[in-house]
This record gives structure tokens, C-alpha cells and sequence, in this order.
DNA sequence: TAATCTTTGCAATCGAGTTGCAGTAAAAGG
DNA sequence: CCTTTTACTGCAACTCGATTGCAAAGATTA
């Protein structure tokens, strides 16, 4: 595992102290954040600052963002190596049980053969039903 | 093509003329409509009455949802037969130049290996890019 | 017809996301 | 170092899509 300053200099972003303890929750958690989970989780953190630094860390790739159908955007830690590219897509899992979104790394996405002219640039896969955990 | 009638009656919805006029502005449509695309093409229908209207769409299977990412939920016809199962599931294509979002009903989505124990129930695929028309 | 339930329209509210601004901290230039 | 410039942070205010309370209007049932 990387640290948060190596992560920060490999993706050139400047670290700063919210930057760290915000990129240090996100790696703690195993399922993605919201914004508010994070505002919640920092006390001391204005959201704004946090909101800012969100975006910087999605700018330069740090993180992704998943549109969970929630209602909120979560947040999770790109991979070593991601580039947010296509070819770095992987389904998201959202828990409608317990609220908890995953990234699932280790299913892999089969190519999707688009209508004629189409051109894929992201997306945004997210998967609906019961974890494990919840699945009893 | 069926007429909203026969629709809502097939759907067990009670017709009343903000459901029908809803329901005929959505199946004119190629694009999935937002509240305020509804909104604005039917001038003198109320925002909450529309949106009552689509939950009550949606819980009865009319129409589905769609989180595309563009902070507005989308919502679109269901095809025929469509029970809003895993097996109805259909990619979104989210035009990111001309904001529009298509429901591509002929590209299949293979089967998702999930994780021992996950359960599907639903998702929300949506493919961003470049349609036809924009990609030139 | 009267009683009951549903739908509709209006206004108000909620909450996630976003921005302006001033103060502070960090980097760059001399 | 000290000054100048640039970047980051915290606070408050605001935007806007979504949602709700309520009363009036309409439809259904007894």
C-alpha cells in the first residue's frame, strides 16, 4: 500500500494538510464516501475544503467518482495505475441493504459493442442489490 | 406502439389527464426527460403533479429511472414486457456534448460474474461519450 | 346525495452541491 | 531574510433539483 504523500506526488498534487487527511480517510474506508461521510468522519474539516479538495484529487486522478443512484456522489481511491481511461472501467456495487458502495475491481467489464459511430469515452457502472453481508 | 391508455391500463394505473399527457410527451420522446424537460414542454401542468406522476410511473413499472450523472434523473418508457427485472437491464448512452440520454435496448449486457453471495437486483448502467450525431 | 378516497396545484422546505470573499499559508523572486 | 505572488482554507451565502404539507377539486363508493 502507498502512502498518502507517495500518491500525492506520483498524481503532482500538492500536499497539504486537509489533501492528506481526506485522501488517508478514503483509503481507510473499504466502501466509497460521500461527501458527508467524509465532512462527518473530519470534524474539524470545513466541507468546502473538503468539497475542493474532492475535486482536485478527481481532476488529477486520484479518485473517482460514482454516481450511486443515492442521491449523493461517492468518492473512492483509483487504483495504482488507473487512468480513469475506458479501458480502466469496473462495475460499482451498490447495497440497498445497507447503503454501502464498492468498487468491484475484479469483475471485469466485457467490451460493449456500441451502436455504429458511437464513441465511448467513461462511464458509470453501478450494480444494484444485496452484499454478502447483507444477502443472509 | 400502444396508446397511453392501453398502457396504464396494462400497468393497472388509474388514467387521469396529467398521466396521460405525461406518459404521451414521454413516448414522443427519443431522449430520456427530466422533471424539467416535462415540465417545460407541458407548460400548464404543476412541477409536483409531474413528479407525483413519475414515482407513481415508476412503482408501477411505466417507466425507469435513470441516473446519468448530469444531476438530473432521467426518466424513460419501459419497453414492452419489461418488468424492471435483471433481465430487462440496458445500457444508457449519456451524450456528454449534446446532454442527451438514449436507452440502447439493442445492445446487450452480458452477465455479470458478482461476487460469491452478492445478489443482483437491478443496475444502473450508463455509457458516456460521443453519439452518433455528435461525434463528426 | 352524502361520505370517502384520490389527484392536483400552490407554496414552502430540504439538502447536496457550489461559489464569493477575506484571511492564512506556502512558494517564488530579489 | 523580506517582499511579492500564488495557492489553500474556512465561513457564509446561495443555487437548484427534489420533495412535502395542505387545501381545493375531482372521482369513486355507499
Amino acid at each position: 500500500m502507498q502512502t498518502e504523500e507517495e500518491i500525492l506526488k506520483i498524481k503532482k498534487v500538492k500536499n497539504t494538510a486537509v489533501r492528506t487527511v481526506v485522501l488517508r480517510h478514503l483509503l481507510s474506508q473499504e466502501k466509497a464516501q460521500s461527501l458527508k461521510d467524509i465532512e462527518n468522519a473530519l470534524a474539524y474539516t470545513d466541507r468546502s475544503s473538503i468539497f475542493r479538495t474532492l475535486k482536485t484529487f478527481e481532476e488529477n486522478k486520484v479518485i473517482h467518482s460514482i454516481e450511486d443512484g443515492s442521491g449523493m456522489t461517492k468518492y473512492a481511491v483509483c487504483a495504482k495505475g488507473c487512468n480513469c481511461d475506458p479501458k480502466d472501467l469496473h462495475y460499482h456495487f451498490y447495497c440497498t441493504n445497507c447503503d454501502k458502495t464498492f468498487c468491484l475491481f475484479d469483475v471485469p467489464i466485457p467490451k460493449i459493442q456500441l451502436p455504429e459511430n458511437f464513441k465511448l469515452k467513461q462511464a458509470n457502472m453501478v450494480v444494484k442489490g444485496l452484499c454478502d453481508n447483507c444477502n443472509k
